[in-house]
Parts: C-alpha cells; sequence; structure tokens
DNA sequence: GGAAATCTAAAT
DNA sequence: TTTAGATTTCCC
C-alpha cells in the first residue's frame, strides 16, 4: 500500500505530494487525513496524508517507508488535504488542481503587513434582532429531529424539501443555533445569485459577529482574509457560494447547501466538482451534519433520500398566508390550428391585456439555454430524438442529426418523422422578439428586458431589477434570470413561453431543470396583496414535468422521472463519466478519443463506452470538441477508467495536441 | 528547506 | 586548468 504525502513546510518547490511505502504494522492506522512522520533527502520531516493506494506510478526503488502515523484529527489540516485526495480521485483534473481549489491561495502581499482582517459587515449597522418567531408544528419536528440525532451524537446528511415559503431558512437558523451551542462552526451554502445582502442580513441579525460571508465579487485577499479569521475560530458561521464549502474551520458541525438542486454548486472547470458530494463527504470526514434544502430536490438527492441514505425532513405548508397562483397549460398546436401563428396565445394575450387595465405588472419568460441544435415541430409537438438513448438528437451543419450520448448519425430530412409536417425546424425564439412583438401588440406599454445582452454591464442587473420593483415598466421579458429568487409584489401574471425549450435539451436532466424553472417562474407570480395567474405555453402540454410542475407536484414529477432513468440507466441509478476531448484540429481529437477508448477498455473490457461522437457544440472558440460517453453502476469503476485515462496520457504514448476534460454527469 | 549537482567565470 | 561562488535540481 502506498500514501500520496503532502509534506508540512511552506516551500512553493514542494508544493506537490511524494509517494511512501505503507509499513505492515501501519496498515490501517495510515488513512487520509492523519499526519505521519517520513524520511525526505537526509531529513525526516511531517506531513499530511492524501490519498492511500495499492499502486504508484512511481519506481520501486526509491520508495521509502513511513515511520510513523497519528491518529487522524478531524480538526486539523489533514481533513481538507483528505477532502482534496477525494476531490482528485473523484474528479481527476491534476493533483494540485485538487489542492488549489481546497486551499485557495491569494497572492501573498509583498510588505506582508499584519493587518487587522475586517469584518465585511464592518460599518454596517447590526440589523434589528428578528423577533423570536414561534415555529409551526411541522418546523418544530424537523429541529426536534435534528437536534435529539446531534445529541445522540449522531452526524447524519438531511434532504429538507420545503415549498417556498416554508421557513427553511428559520430551520437552518435554529439547527446552526445548535450546533454553536455545542461549541462547533457552521457552513451555509447559497447560490451566487442568492448572495444578496438582504439573505446574508437574517443570519447576521441572528449571530452577530460571528458571521462571515464571502461571495465572487470579493477580491482573493479579502477572501483570504475571512478564511484566516475562520481558521483562528474568531467566526462560527460563514456564508457563501460554492466555494465557502472549504472554508478552514476546526470545528465544523454543520455544512447546509440551500437550494441544493442548483447547477451552479457543481464547478465548471476543473476538477469539475460537485458541491452537494463534496459536502457530504466532507460532513463523512470532519464527522458534521450536512443540511440539503430544496423546493424541488434534484433527483439524486431525493432518490438518496428515499433510498435511506439521506433522512428526509418535509415542510408542506407555507409559513406565510400568501396562496400559490393559479396556473393553466396552454396548447400552442391548437394555437395554431386556430390560426394564430403569434409567439402568444389568445389566453396569454388577454391576461397581459388585463393586467395593463388593472396597472398590475407581467413578467415573461422565454428560456433560451442550451436549445441550440434541437428540431422539433410546431404542428404535433414532437422532438427528433435518438431511437437508442431517449435524449433529443441536434442537427449540426453537415445536415445530420447527431446523438451527443451514443454518436448515433441520422440525415435530417426537413419533415416531421411523425406526421410528416413540413413545419419543423430549430427553435428560434429570443426576448427582442418578444419584446417587439409586445410592444405592436400593446402600444403605449412600458418593457424592460433582462437577458444576456442588456445585462452587460455590471450593475444593469439591478438596475433592471430595481426598476420593474419601483413599477417603472408593466412586462419584464427576460430569460431565467428573472425567475430565481426576485420579489416583485406588483406582479401578478407570469407568461411561459415556451415551457418545451428546457425540456428539448440534449441531456437526461431535461425534466429535472425544466420542473425546477416552471416551479420557479409560476412562483414570481402573486406575491404580493392581489393573486397571481401563471401561464404556460407548451407544444407538449401531456409532458410529465410540465404537468406535474403546473400543479406544484414534486413526487409525481419524481415518479415518473425515476422510472424513465431507473429503465435508461441514468444516474442516480447508474453513473456516467463525460471525456471531453478539445483541440484544434478535428482528426486529433477523433485519434486522441479513439486511443483513450482502447487504453480504457484494454484495463477494463467489460466496460461500457460509446464515442468518440461530435459533442452537443461541436465547436467553441475554433476548437473542436469530441465526448467519450462512460456508463456504469458502480462510480469507483469509472474512477477507475478516468485515473487508466489519465496515466495513459502522461505515461503512454499517447496523441499530442489535444486536451481532455472530465466531467460526472 | 537543504544538500548535491551543475554551471560560470575569474584566477592560476 | 582549477576552483570559489552562483544557480539549478532533486528529494518520494
Amino acid at each position: 500500500m502506498y500514501a500520496q504525502v503532502y509534506l508540512k513546510i511552506g516551500v512553493t518547490k514542494l508544493d506537490r505530494p511524494f509517494t511512501y511505502r505503507i509499513p505492515d504494522e501501519l496498515i490501517g492506522a495510515v488513512v487520509p487525513g492523519c499526519e505521519v512522520r517520513v524520511p525526505f533527502a537526509s531529513r525526516k520531516l511531517r506531513g499530511f496524508v492524501i490519498s492511500v493506494d495499492d499502486k504508484t506510478g512511481i519506481d520501486q526503488s526509491s520508495i521509502k517507508d513511513i515511520i510513523s502515523a497519528k491518529p487522524f484529527d478531524p480538526g486539523s489540516d489533514g481533513a481538507l488535504f483528505a477532502l482534496a485526495g477525494f476531490v482528485h480521485e473523484r474528479y481527476g483534473g491534476t493533483l494540485g488542481q485538487a489542492l488549489s481549489t481546497v486551499f485557495p491561495q491569494a497572492a501573498k502581499a509583498k510588505g506582508r503587513k499584519e493587518k487587522p482582517l475586517k469584518n465585511p459587515f464592518e460599518g454596517l449597522d447590526l440589523p434589528e434582532k428578528e423577533p423570536v418567531i414561534e415555529l409551526n408544528p411541522e418546523q418544530k419536528r424537523v429541529i426536534d429531529t435534528f437536534s435529539a440525532d446531534r445529541d445522540k451524537g449522531k452526524s447524519l446528511v438531511y434532504l429538507l424539501k420545503g415549498v417556498t415559503g416554508s421557513g427553511k431558512t428559520i430551520c437552518y437558523i435554529r439547527m446552526i443555533e445548535k450546533v454553536i451551542s455545542e461549541g462547533k462552526q457552521a457552513i451555509v451554502l447559497i447560490p451566487e445569485i442568492a448572495l444578496t445582502l438582504q439573505n446574508i442580513m437574517r443570519f447576521y441579525s441572528c449571530f452577530g459577529e460571528k458571521v462571515s460571508a464571502i461571495n465572487s465579487r470579493m477580491t482573493p485577499a479579502m477572501r483570504r482574509d475571512q478564511f484566516i479569521r475562520a481558521r483562528r475560530g474568531e467566526i462560527s458561521v460563514m456564508i457563501g457560494p460554492r466555494s465557502a464549502l472549504f472554508t478552514p474551520f476546526g470545528k465544523l458541525g454543520l455544512i447546509i447547501v440551500d437550494e441544493e438542486h442548483e447547477t451552479s454548486y457543481n464547478s465548471e472547470n476543473p476538477p469539475k466538482y460537485h458541491g452537494v458530494d463534496v459536502a457530504v463527504e466532507r460532513g463523512r470526514i470532519e464527522n458534521a451534519s450536512v443540511v440539503l434544502g430544496s423546493a424541488s430536490p434534484s433527483v439524486a438527492s431525493y432518490y438518496h433520500a428515499k433510498k435511506g441514505d439521506y433522512k428526509l425532513l418535509s415542510l408542506e405548508k407555507r409559513a406565510n398566508s400568501a396562496s400559490m397562483p393559479r396556473v393553466s397549460i396552454v396548447d400552442m398546436r391548437q394555437e395554431l390550428k386556430n390560426g394564430n401563428r403569434s409567439m402568444l396565445s389568445q389566453a396569454l394575450f388577454d391576461g397581459i391585456k388585463e393586467r395593463l387595465s388593472r396597472h398590475e405588472q407581467t413578467m415573461l419568460f422565454i428560456n433560451r439555454r442550451g436549445v441550440a441544435g434541437t428540431v422539433s415541430c410546431r404542428e404535433c409537438g414532437q422532438v427528433i430524438k435518438c431511437s437508442h438513448c431517449d435524449v433529443p438528437m441536434s442537427l449540426h451543419k453537415d445536415g445530420y442529426l447527431y446523438c451527443h450520448y451514443c454518436g448515433n448519425r441520422i440525415p435530417f430530412r426537413g419533415e416531421c418523422p411523425s406526421c410528416h409536417s413540413r413545419l419543423i425546424g430549430t427553435m428560434r425564439a429570443g426576448t427582442e422578439r418578444i419584446e417587439s412583438e409586445i410592444i405592436r401588440s400593446f402600444p403605449g406599454v412600458r418593457t424592460l428586458r433582462m437577458d444576456a445582452d442588456t445585462t452587460k454591464s455590471r450593475d444593469s442587473y439591478s438596475h433592471i431589477l430595481k426598476a420593474f420593483k419601483d413599477r417603472k415598466a408593466d412586462v419584464l421579458i427576460g430569460t431565467q434570470m428573472i425567475v430565481k429568487g426576485h420579489d416583485f409584489p406588483g406582479v401578478t401574471l407570469m407568461g411561459i413561453l415556451a415551457a418545451d425549450l428546457s425540456l428539448n435539451v440534449a441531456d437526461y436532466r431535461a425534466s429535472e431543470r425544466t420542473y425546477d424553472l416552471l416551479l420557479q417562474a409560476c412562483g414570481r407570480s402573486g406575491r404580493g396583496e392581489n393573486p397571481g395567474e401563471a401561464i404556460i405555453q407548451t407544444y407538449q402540454p401531456d409532458n410529465y414535468a410540465i404537468e406535474a410542475a403546473s400543479r406544484g407536484d414534486y413526487t409525481a414529477f419524481y415518479e415518473k422521472e425515476a422510472a424513465f432513468r431507473s429503465m435508461m440507466d441514468y444516474p442516480p441509478f447508474g453513473h456516467m463519466l463525460s471525456v471531453l476531448i478539445t483541440s484544434y484540429d478535428e482528426d486529433r481529437c477523433r485519434q486522441m478519443g479513439d486511443y483513450l477508448k482502447a487504453e480504457i477498455l484494454a484495463s477494463d473490457k467489460g466496460i461500457f463506452i460509446s464515442g468518440p461522437a461530435p459533442s452537443s457544440i461541436t465547436r467553441i472558440k475554433d476548437q473542436y470538441r469530441y465526448e467519450l460517453l462512460l456508463k456504469d453502476a458502480s462510480i469507483s469503476r469509472l474512477c477507475q477508467a478516468r485515473k487508466t485515462a489519465d496515466r495513459a496520457v502522461l505515461f503512454n504514448r499517447a496523441p499530442k495536441g489535444a486536451d481532455i476534460w472530465y466531467d460526472f454527469t
């Protein structure tokens, strides 16, 4: 057995691990995160174990034995080294990338003057303490369960499923209070877009100076200062986005992941780690409780909860008296038959007209993300899907439809395969077109538009939101950025222009995203005094994600979705590892793909690999993108395959000139 | 971080 | 050609 050891001397030259043999008498005692003593050059040094493995790529003759090992101390830096080891093993990339993810270092200040560390809340008045709210019976049950488990010394993973407005935050606060009373610390992860001063203040008003927060707009040095305060134990609660997960607390007792289904918890660059899984792993390593909160949990988390891996806690009732909006579904195929070729259905048109006369506001939401390439029929609503994978295929410039899951390719004939209509093509509908249509249809209407184009400058985002809140416009048209979290009391109508768009993405999670988006979008309407309404326009009114979202019925959605995924062996029932190969030269992409596939199959004959196939977006910034897809029931088999691929690229004669990116999907 | 190996150039 | 001094390279 071998251990990767990170030596405890602060020298950049040695900022990498060394491999040592674990002598027989220390096998079992040497675990990731424990402190060891090792021979190094002519001396003996201390270091932390990052990972343990039964093989090594290093020459046997140069490997030395570990001298001694201390028992693992979860409060030491070793815990974070162990976490880095996990991130590396699971998500690939270099170990250096994993280490700098877990230990983000700001460039050291040159003068190295010991500056007093500031709280970012400094200068702000401590907000009024929220009046102590009596918990409702549901909330009380949640807190009692959590506290009872803590008192028994059990650190579990919980899935807190609570409808919007059911008071998840007050539960978080009580849980943190509990953990602080034990002398421990807590991390609260909040999606970047929800990381507003208003949201943080709720925690600040309860815990005062014990709270710190980080966000992506702070400089690395400012974030580092807050991490130093955390390490010194000056604070007990850290609030922040994904990166706050690595706050170096020595007595971590609780990690909360709010809106756990948000994809922003997954890293975009290597190591492409999944925040929720890393939070669960950190909880395991440091014996801390983990609470995953959401109104529409990810299918994976709900699956774990049903299976018993996570403990399910539910909040079904809204804490305030606000009622859910009335939601209706409009069949756009029918509109077309009635001769309405515009993007607004009659119902939505009438709805907007009515709101204008009543001086109430309307929001129109069009989801454009990731719809490029999929082909759908306006007459029957069908999307052309791969016959093997049941995901939409995408139309490439060569005139063929590709499945980027299996590489299947069929020619596109410009006609719907099921109803033979020629009204078929890629969906093109943007916020701009809708805005001009609205202005044409409703003379004198005041509109605001929010999308990637209008929010390019730094403050435009908040300006648009503020203008709409101040009733400076009647209609706000936007992409997904308008549906998350905002509170506009004047809005009584939400129009979702094409609910299918997010469904027609070549991704097995499309239904899950759609359900969440629709639920969130509907929730924007009727938050003020007047009751709200939402209209969902779709070409697929019978789709279960759309139908369940209109009723806010998560369980119904989950059952259908789980059946689909289980049948297709999609996660969480099976696992998938995508290997993306990018190169300026298309042939090299394919060569590297073929080479990696052969190398992986050579070491694991039975493993399922498809591809190399052109990725859904075949070329970005002149770089071609090809993809291999590995599927298996066991995630460790996929990790093993990734390691094989990594080693092949490093040590063997691999084709050059291509980059490789691993991504668990 | 520190020892050993390698390089550089001025002094014999 | 020698050798002190400076620089670079390894340590698992």
